[in-house]
This record gives structure tokens, C-alpha cells and sequence, in this order.
DNA sequence: GCAAGCATGATTTTCGAAAATCTTGGAATT
DNA sequence: AATTCCAAGATTTTCGAAAATCATGCTTGC
């Protein structure tokens, strides 16, 4: 299946190295969690691979320490899983679990979106038309200014903004959780910019930007929920087969 | 205010020392985890006090690296707030985060009882009905053999066993987590039993038990939301005004 | 008198070594 | 041949010291 491309083939590529770092006042625990995170959704390391610390410390250049706390994080996040004297491993995959993350982020997200939008304010609005154009621009790129982890980044702001004026901190902590959750199924989607998706997925995101600032919050929780769902659909489409180039 | 009586008072009492230790093949970064945790959500620490590691490494017996992974996942459930080379502090209380814990709590865990319901098996309407006995005998006791951690514990098995059908893992977690978050602000009614809430607690678990074991899932939510409301409520009123026993 | 700068002690953060535990592979036994 | 036991190496976990940073109060200069 497509997802075994991921992983230990890539794992000598450079490791992220905190872009966000204010290097001054971030502690290596810190710049150790951000990297592992970042390392961890865009598929640096396979599903289920063991985190040797010994690995870890020359990939990222620390001590133990800074790096156990932030495999510790990590761990709480469950994007990684301790078992006593064994270790760290990148937390697995599967299906039943994406099919649990999608439904229960579209329960949380509606909720969010339904309040988001009858609290929104101009700034509210304003941010999500400026994420908008910016995601937009992103996705229209090609060739040499091809950047999917910037429109990754990009994606994710979009999809943030359109809650941020929820008012509720619990919410906007799940979305989070479960944006990065299921943002590792997607990356094979986004790497591989050649599987067929029969969708206009920018317009989706201008057509639900459009209800949400238009106030049409029912037509913006359908929009959000299809949305979703379709996502999850071509994602399991191709975890099930396996890639559709050469079919044996 | 009524929530200032805990916490530094209370400072040198025993600490939780991990009870469902199998102390074999758990490690202290494990036990650090669980009696921080214990300690926090039972309001043995002041909330925003600063945990200083000189203090925990006595209190607790043992080296910083446990600890400090340790708060390291309290901090990634906001149990704990760390700043960058001012080290860790319990996280605050505050009348906002009640609201909001309570409202998305509703939202939740309204979800998780209505799926419960609708998948729920024997197994689970027994395991309702045993973790009701048991928190109703335990809510019985008085005197000597009062002992409001084990009724507390028993009322946490009891919302868990209700919900526990559901068959979704993101919805239990964040059950957990929004249960641990509302624990802390339900601590002074624990704990000051004199406090007057005119409800019939024991009775409102009952009805939501039938309700949710009957498969009568509109009136189950009803009866969790009421539930959570009212406490809520009770514990705003407590939050705002001081203490009703002498008032200036 | 008052603010800025600085020394001092307190505290956090990080490292490397030591201790504890797991894993692997081979030898001994049945 | 299969199983158990054991030793050696690999790995995790924990500790205590060193480095880095913060906080406090004092001095200095204006």
C-alpha cells in the first residue's frame, strides 16, 4: 500500500531543525518537540518504528534529556507510544482509527464552526479571506515553487481561522489534536500530487469560507462535513488498495 | 473565596505515592507521572504555584529526570504550564475555563452517551449497574468510614462506564481529559461537605443509569447535561462569593 | 533620590556516566 | 530436534554534576 513509501526511505533526508525558533529563550526540550513533532506528522519515520535515543541524538544533536522530555509530550499527544523499558515508537495507523478521528473532528469542528461563526467579528472575517487567498496561492504554484509543506502550512491556517473566533480554548486544543492526527494520513496524498481526487478542493475551501463569513452556518457545517469526508474517503480508497500505478 | 483553602495549607501532607503501582516494571518517570497528577487534580498544590524541582526531588524521592518528564506530559494535558527556563507551575483556575470545560464536556460526552447507547451491550449495562452500586454504597458511608477519594474515584468508574461503549477513542480521551480538568474546580464540594447544592446526587445517577440503559438516549442526555449544569452552577456560585460560614 | 548596571545566590536545563533492564544468540540439557 | 538457561551486547532509565539562565539586592553614577 501507498503508505509503505513513507518512512525509513526518507528517513535520511534532513531532519526539521525549528523553523518558529526564536533560537534565543527556546530550550533544546523545546526545539527537540517541535522537531519530533514535525518529523513525526510528515512521515520522517515509518508508523511503528522504534525512536532509538541513540538515533535520535545524532539525528537532532542533543543529549538525552531534552529529548525524552520531549518524546514525554509526545507521548501524552499520542503521537508516540512509551511502554516501560522498552522504549519509544512512532504511533501506528490504521484504519479504524482514521474513520474515529474524521467523525469525532467533524462533531468537534461543526460545534466550533457553529459558534465561530455567530461570534466572529471583522478581524475574524479578515483572517480568514487573507488564509484564503494565501492558500489559494499556494495551491496554484508549480514546478520549482511547488511547496506542499508550505501549502500543508497554509492549509492549516485556513482551517484554523475559520474557528479561531470560536471562544472555546478546549475546542480549538481538539482540533488541534485531531488536525494533526489525521494530517499523517494525508501526506501521501500530498506527496504524491498525482492521485486522483476528481475534487476542486480549493473551491470547497472558497465555497466554505464563503458560508462562514456570509453567516450561513448550517450550509457551512455541511460544507465542513463533506469536506471531511471526502478526504477520509480517497484516503482509505488507498490504504485498502495498494498503489495504483502497477497493480500486480 | 472558598478555593483558597486548599493547596499550600495542605502542602505537608503525604503525598500520593502511586497506587495502582505494579512498582515492579513501573518506572519513576511513570510513578512521578501518576502522583503529580494525583496531587494536582486533588488540589494538594495551590493553583499557579511553582513547582520547583528541589521541592518535588524531596517530596517525591527521587532524580530530576523522572520529574521533568513527568511534567513534561502533565504539561501536554495542561495540568501544568511551563515557561521557557522558569520551569513548571500548576495551571490556574479560572471561572472562563469552567464554562468552557463544561460546555464542551456537555458536548462530548452527550455524544460518546448517545453512541454508547446505541452500541452498548450487556457487558456494559453491567458494568453500569456495578459501578452505580458501588458508588451509591460508598456515598452512604459517614463517619469513620467516610472516604471521599474512593467516592470520587467510584463516581469517575461510573461517567467512564456509561460512556465506555461508545467506540471511540478520541471521545474517551477527551472525556479524561475534560473529567480531570472539572475535578480540580469540584474539589472544595468534595472535600466541604457542609456545602449545600439542594440536589439529590446519588438519585440524578440513578435515573441517568436507567435512562441510559433503557436505550432512552434523548432523555439520557438531558439528564447528563442537567447533571453537569448543576454542579457547574453550584461550583460558580462557590467561586464568585467567599465562604458562606463567616461572612465579613 | 533614583535608575542602571552588576555581583551573588537560586533555579532550571543539559550532559555524560552509571545502573537497570531487555534482547539476542549460543551452549547445555532433555 | 526442541527447550531452557545463561552470557554478552544493546538500550533504556536514572542520577548527580556542570553549564546556563534567572532573580535579588547592592552599588554606582547622575
Amino acid at each position: 500500500m501507498i503508505f509503505e513509501n513513507l518512512g525509513i526511505a526518507k528517513q535520511s533526508e534532513e531532519s526539521h531543525t525549528g523553523q518558529d525558533n526564536e533560537s534565543t529563550s527556546m530550550t533544546l526540550a523545546e526545539k527537540a518537540y517541535e522537531s519530533l513533532r514535525h518529523d513525526i506528522i510528515r512521515g520522517a519515520f515509518q508508523a511503528e518504528q522504534p525512536l532509538r535515543l541513540a538515533d535520535l541524538k545524532t539525528r537532532y544533536d542533543m543529549g538525552f534529556s531534552p529529548l525524552r522530555e520531549a518524546l514525554n509530550r509526545l507521548q501524552a499527544e499520542r503521537l508516540v507510544v512509551a511502554e516501560a523499558l522498552r522504549g519509544f515508537k512512532v504511533a501506528g495507523l490504521s484504519v479504524a482509527e482514521l474513520q474515529d478521528a474524521t467523525r469525532t473532528r467533524i462533531m468537534i469542528e461543526s460545534q466550533a464552526l457553529q459558534m465561530a461563526i455567530a461570534r466572529g467579528d471583522d478581524a475574524w472575517g479578515a483572517k480568514i479571506v487573507g488564509a484564503l487567498y494565501a492558500l489559494k496561492a499556494q495551491a496554484a504554484r508549480s514546478g520549482a515553487d511547488k511547496d506542499v509543506w508550505e501549502l500543508e502550512a497554509r492549509h492549516h491556517a485556513f482551517h484554523r481561522a475559520l474557528l479561531e473566533a470560536c471562544g472555546s480554548d478546549w475546542l480549538l486544543e481538539f482540533f488541534e489534536r485531531l488536525y494533526a492526527a489525521t494530517e499523517r494520513y494525508r501526506i501521501p496524498i500530498l506527496i504524491e500530487s498525482d492521485v486522483p481526487t476528481g475534487r476542486d478542493i480549493q473551491a470547497e475551501h472558497t465555497a466554505l469560507a464563503e458560508a462562514a463569513i456570509g453567516r450561513n452556518a448550517d450550509l457551512a457545517v455541511d460544507l465542513l462535513r463533506d469536506h471531511y469526508t471526502r478526504t477520509a474517503d480517497t484516503i482509505l480508497g488507498l490504504m485498502d488498495a495498494p498503489k495504483p500505478k502497477r497493480r500486480k
